[in-house]
DNA sequence: ATTGAAAATGTAAACGTTTACATTAAGAAT
DNA sequence: ATTCTTAATGTAAACGTTTACATTTTCAAT
């Protein structure tokens, strides 16, 4: 690999004329400029980002930490792209760890992007604890929050309206006459999760039906989960006619275990999901799933733009994005008309095959 | 940031010593040890992993790069996660690209990534020729293919057996009484789709079915592309009776395509795909979608584990690794016996709804 | 032709490590 | 005690950049 001084005696010029040519370019003479260029495509030089991180000051390294907790899940791999797209339009590399929603490994991943002088982090905090970050705070190093919050919102994050979502998923289940709905849903102890069951919570409430605990299941651990805590309310002395999950993969883990009772979807169980299935492959099911669907991959792009930004001004305030869920109907929750009641797939003339 | 120099005058020793105790603590004195990780400990030092990756001899950065067409695609994603593991498993950070199936954008990742001096590379070529990766060669930066080769197997070479797959997949149909199967390929140019063509012919011709041109479509671009290529072949005077698609994506799609025109599957069109739905999504399908799995997560886990490899004796011959692919039934394709025709979801007591 | 200011270029230090080599300390053998 | 060998530590150069500062060049104004 060609150096600035290689480049440099080939043009018959120092070092800091070629360094110059890269980064002050109107200080430099169009003659030179072009002697250097040859010089430069001659021997095919491109300077080494790692010599520029070592010299440069915090933040102009222009490479970015990206951890989240499971690249499988097409929730993170959409966020994902959504920032690595923003990075690659700007010249940005991109540092991808997978936490598995361990904290011990979070803090390991965050550590080596230390080590790493990455100009900035991504990430879901796995306890949304503010110590988590603090090695990041510590350096100085930008921090946006997305899809889980802090307290306290003392940092850049970006959510989606998690409250809003699972209001209008469970009233949408009320107006469909349900007052028996359960409650699927992730980790407690992260802001996501929590928010949507709030928004359980307040749809119930606002429409008189009475909060019961039973039917609130939450898990820890993905994986089995979604159909073994479905498994729970289906096998109750009073089974909910409805049910509420709150991840594609707690929704996947539904359909099964409703399956698994040999009860159909929607006429004896209701279900509406959280976060798109991929390549809306919730549509693709019959009937088609209805869900609640977060602008994903334009989260991943909002917090990566945040983060240019926050590194442009490292002083501007703290900002919260709060992004809107859409609800996307299909034919899984049931029909309000007694007509078409089988599935919504066979009202536009398809049979509920496939 | 503290450095070895803090380090080094906080503990009353040279900075060589402090670095000593990181990379040959055998060199050093037990009591200097001892003062020497109270130092650290007391500082929270952690040593710059760029300032080491300058000096070091190339290969020992700890740091690798991995340039794949889409991280949203569940494929990509799971060899993705395989890589990481590894990676995180022996210390290495991992630089992510999506190429997005665009030589000049893959071109400027690899770039990116001999900039960043990355030990060593994992990528499925876009194009398949070696002049893609000529920027790595040069440098001497170790390369591993995944799920492409590059003719005359210079590289090392993770791949499932493409041919294989889709003989298998093809021969079920034809065992199914099928004479006419479409084919529906995804980007003619890159070797897997090559070869499940060729696995594909051969079925056909080992059961003395002949080859009808017309049956095989071959699309380029993916997302709408499933569903419009199996449009054609439905659209046909005389359409096939079963169709073998190639990749998720495109099973997908045809699943719209077949549904759209009012068919059933499998009983007005059987249907055998390529690559696993996430999260075993294609069984929740009704009928569960039969077809060829691919160990995505293994393939990935392996290319990391033979860069490792090759890292470590880097003149050792190139190696291709082969696995197997594995035919998992559905009811998508049909049932051999009329008893059970409708589906297989059926046959275990569930009515084929969702 | 001189001068002076501005523009262009060069010099050298710095970034935080690793490591070859030099130096010193420790301990064994005499 | 002296010497020798080995172990432990220190010194300083190197990695490939950027950049403050010094120096030289250019060229318009006199």
């Amino acid at each position: 690999m060609p150096t600035l001084k290689d480049v440099a005696s080939k043009a018959g010029v120092s070092i800091a004329t070629v360094s110059r040519v890269f980064n002050e370019p109107y200080k430099v003479r169009p003659a030179t400029m072009r002697q250097v260029r040859e010089a430069i495509e001659a021997l095919d030089f491109r300077p080494s980002r790692v010599a520029r991180r070592l010299r440069v000051e915090e933040g102009r390294s222009h490479i970015l930490g990206l951890v989240i907790p499971d690249i499988q899940n097409p929730f993170w791999a959409d966020v994902a792209r959504g920032v690595e797209d923003v990075a690659y339009a700007q010249g940005y590399a991109l540092l991808l760890h997978n936490s598995d929603e361990d904290s011990e490994r979070q803090r390991f991943c965050l550590e080596t992007l230390v080590a790493e002088s990455v100009d900035g982090v991504i990430l879901p905090t796995v306890r949304e604890q503010e110590t988590e970050i603090a090695v990041l705070v510590r350096e100085g190093i930008p921090v946006v929050l997305v899809d889980r919050r802090i307290e306290g919102n003392r940092y850049d994050t970006v959510v989606s309206d998690n409250v809003q979502g699972a209001y209008e998923a469970v009233s949408l289940l009320v107006r469909l006459g349900h007052r028996r709905i359960g409650f699927v849903g992730g980790i407690p102890n992260v802001s996501s999760s929590r928010e949507r069951r709030i928004g359980y919570e307040r749809a119930l409430a606002d429409h008189d039906i009475p909060f019961c605990p039973e039917l609130v299941r939450e898990g820890v651990r993905p994986k089995e989960n979604g159909r073994h805590l479905t498994g729970e309310l289906l096998r109750l002395a009073k089974p909910p006619t409805a049910v509420f999950t709150n991840s594609n993969l707690l929704s996947v883990g539904a359909i099964a275990a409703i399956r698994e009772c040999g009860l159909r979807i929607p006429d004896d169980m209701a279900l509406v999901g959280y976060d798109e299935l991929p390549w809306g492959l919730g549509e693709a099911l019959s009937p088609p799933l209805t869900l609640v669907r977060q602008p994903s991959y334009e989260m991943g792009r909002r917090a990566a733009e945040m983060l240019m930004r926050r590194m442009a001004e490292p002083d501007r305030p703290a900002t919260i994005c709060t992004l809107s869920p859409e609800l996307a109907p299909g034919g899984s929750c049931g029909s309000p008309s007694p007509v078409c009641l089988q599935n919504g797939a066979s009202a536009n003339g398809a049979p509920s095959v496939v």
